[in-house]
DNA sequence: GAGTGGTCTAGACCACAAT
DNA sequence: TTGTGGTCTAGACCACTCC
């Protein structure tokens, strides 16, 4: 059954029956088809819709409540989270819905757009190949016209070979890597750093404000997805997530 | 049913099995009983030592790799996961066994430890009684001698009665606390802050010097546990970690 | 009482590692 | 070949909510 050609997202294996629960709960929320309050169906309609039994739809829905996106309630039902237990660390809704859910309007600006090759560093630090093709975006993201967080993302080309052509006032970077890579894990890090000259002006803060910088890793079936350095304005943000286990 | 006395520990019911391995597992790993990269017993002998059918033990092991605190390979075993994936940020294992990761040597001084009443707005914030008993600790952790932490604590004192007779510079508040409660779960934030004058003197920076704060609110069983506000200096300190998953 | 989620069992088949 | 973990089933009992 997988005998794709060379597709856009590599294919590495069969798909667990889980999985595919969570990633479809994940989509309709992404899509907005579910939004936040929302009861989702029962485990029994997700058990018949996908032909499994009892134990996996619940496991399913289990992970997606220990990751933030869903509130469970014995007797009643699933829904999904309220965004503020929504861990803005995942980042498994994106800036622009955690702008959007805090009653603010979002708009982005893009700084450049590219094609670039994985340095020795890269390489070797992402798992990449040498000289691996990478699309790199730079965007600027604004909460009510105030610039928030820049990011500056690298991606695997060979994954995402429709990356550049994005409408990104549309879509963020995020929220195409939850298509395109869904139920990502990885790594990250979060330090305190002075901005350089460029993004200092990009985030419009004198280059004395210090700015919180998160950094994160994101591999996708086990491959490497996307790298993104994200700055944010210190006086400006807080970064906030529920504690997973 | 809730018609106990006022414990030391709340009784929140029968603790599910498979959480009951799981502070097993953690318990040995504080404990040092099992350090890094060892084996660790495999799912079919913990179903033999907790009684269990494998399912169950294989939950509990599955949350725990989730959470970075094992490593497991198919055909081989499970292993206790490398310092450098364990997430700091959950800090399921202690900055003092962070500090000694590295290779360093962590000493610590206590500034203070006090008994308060909780504030309306902690009371309120945190889901305590008014006017709830609480144990304040002041800590300072180094790490070769240099400040590295400032960690600033309050616990439920009706839950930790013995909290303020423990010798810290043998255990941290938060080894204290992975015994005393167990399993935690809660919210944290990350911002950047300049020190108050304290915290500068306590840290040994200057005012100037932007910092990084962790606040972090635990609960253990459903009742809150603990809630610490912890200052890193910002040119000092990187928070890292797994994107839970 | 009917429906929901929370937990658990006793099997099963598979992929993989060690030997 | 044996033992390990990864997944999955078809039931079960329970606590809880809603009607």
């Amino acid at each position: 059954m997988p005998t794709k050609t060379q597709p856009a997202v590599r294919d590495e294996g069969p798909v667990p029956a889980y999985q595919r629960i969570k990633n479809h709960v994940i989509a309709q929320i992404q899509k907005g088809v579910w939004g936040e309050g929302d009861l989702i169906p029962t485990e029994l309609m997700l058990c018949e819709q996908f032909g499994v039994s009892r134990m996996t739809a619940h496991r399913a829905l289990r992970e997606l409540t220990g990751a933030g996106l869903l509130v469970r309630q014995q007797g009643s039902g699933t829904y999904v989270a309220p965004i503020k237990i929504a861990s803005t660390l995942i980042e498994i809704r994106s800036i622009a819905q955690d702008i959007r859910g805090r009653g603010h309007q979002h708009s982005c600006r893009v700084v450049s757009l590219q094609t670039v090759v994985a340095s020795a560093e890269q390489s070797s630090r992402l798992g990449l190949r040498v000289r691996a093709k990478l699309f790199r975006s730079v965007i600027v993201h604004f909460e009510n016209g105030t610039p928030i967080q820049l990011e500056d993302r690298v991606v695997d080309a060979a994954r995402m070979p429709d990356y550049l052509d994005q409408d990104w006032s549309q879509l963020t970077p995020n929220e195409y890597l939850m298509h395109a890579a869904p139920a990502p894990t990885g790594y990250y890090s979060i330090e305190v750093k002075l901005p350089t000259a460029d993004v200092a002006g990009a985030l419009n803060v004198p280059s004395s404000e210090p700015c919180l910088v998160l950094e994160r890793t994101t591999l996708s079936n086990g491959a490497f997805a996307s790298h993104a350095v994200m700055w944010y304005p210190g006086s400006r943000y807080k970064l906030a997530g529920q504690i997973p286990i």
